[in-house]
DNA sequence: CAAAATTAATCAAACGATTGATTGAAATTG
DNA sequence: CAATTTCAATCAATCGTTTGATTAATTTTG
């Protein structure tokens, strides 16, 4: 039937997506797929026509799902940058934390200097939160709500680096967390709202200081 | 001589160190690191007896440089939190971006689930670093110079966060600054400062916070 | 000192294992 | 039955590693 050839398919891209992470594109072989996934090898071809294809499915599956929630933000003008920016950082959270497997697989790919149409277009991906939060900064600052010398660029870079270091390195992150980040019920439980509280605070230190003695640099 | 076997020793863990970060160490093959040392395949096993102790030996080479700076720092009783801080924001700074392709690498290897033997020897370089930095901000609680309801595990992780994401995402971190990182004298000159000057103020901000409303969580 | 023995360094060739991919037959489906 | 799906078997290519031979340098010996 072809509810069950999409369910098999989709079976499939989620064992895939699995292994992808944990051992990266080079270290998941396809035998380790297919039989992981229960199904023969030939298959994989048969479905994706190649690994890198296989490999390639596995993005195109997310993509929907990650631009769908993001440009409702940012258009909604009844809302101040202070309430926007904590809207994207709940939802950004909330979002990512589930998807962590995925956003590992990710970023080990984007590190790597080979694979170029590919790396594209994850870029292309990627930018589209970037920009949507790069731009709630730059709002804030013209409409007077954030202090007008923020360095934008940086604390974009701090709120998906901070998220990406403890998600992408558990066994670091982990050990100073005191707890295994990969426990199910402590990632949703106590990680995702101190998270959340963490940046927020952080942001609205930054965002509101107004002494600012650069005489230390 | 001696010195001649040293320095080939030496250029092919060059070599070696600069194809594992941009291939990964699945992606590397062994062929392609002896051809482009120039020397012989059988050599690398000669030498380091297999791609695991050659990949090993890259680390080991680095280890050393990495931890006898740190020491230094947090046991400097004359120094203030701040200034303890603020040494080690620049030292770190100094030579993490250096040692850019090398950071890649690591953080690549890092969030592979496999090879666990491995990951566990990195985890323990990388913790020395990370406990370095999370004593300063303990003390800096204990002492009074932070707000004492500071998340210092949190903030360690956006300073090594924000540097990674940097870092190990040039394509993205490229168009978000405007200028590509990847030239030496773009990171040198421009990124290098605009970094120690941002993170320094984020700290500052965060850490010197007197009204924090958690009425927004 | 010169000859012999030992060690270290290097090489081309080949090893078995595994890789991603393909085949053609068998099974299942509508 | 015709078309689609599944499978075991197999493909060439590449992987990391090992081998045995060769060269160069060092040490030991007479």
């Amino acid at each position: 039937m072809d509810k069950d050839k999409i369910d098999k398919k989709d079976h499939i891209l989620d064992v895939a997506e699995k292994i992808f992470s944990d051992l990266g594109f080079d270290g998941a072989s396809t035998r380790m797929i297919s039989s992981e996934a229960g199904v023969n090898m030939a298959m994989l071809n048969y479905y994706f026509g190649s690994k890198e294809g296989l490999f390639l499915a596995v993005f195109e599956r997310k993509i929907s799902s990650f631009q769908t929630l993001l440009q409702n933000i940012g258009n909604d003008d009844s809302k101040s940058s202070w309430d926007k920016l904590d809207t994207c950082i709940e939802n950004y959270v909330d979002r990512i934390i589930v998807n962590n497997c995925f956003q590992k697989l990710i970023h080990r790919e984007m590190s790597i200097s080979k694979r170029t149409d590919l790396t594209d277009k994850i870029t292309d991906i990627l930018m589209v939160n970037v920009n949507e939060i790069k731009k709630i900064f730059d709002e804030g600052v013209k409409n007077g709500s954030f202090n007008h010398d923020i360095d934008s660029a940086m604390i974009t870079a701090t709120i998906f680096g901070t998220k990406n270091y403890i998600i992408n390195t558990p066994n670091i992150s982990s050990l100073m967390l005191g707890h295994d980040i990969r426990e199910e019920k402590y990632l949703e439980e106590d990680l995702k709202p101190r998270f959340k509280n963490y940046m927020k605070r952080l942001l609205r230190a930054y965002l509101l200081v107004e002494q600012h003695d650069n005489t230390t640099v």
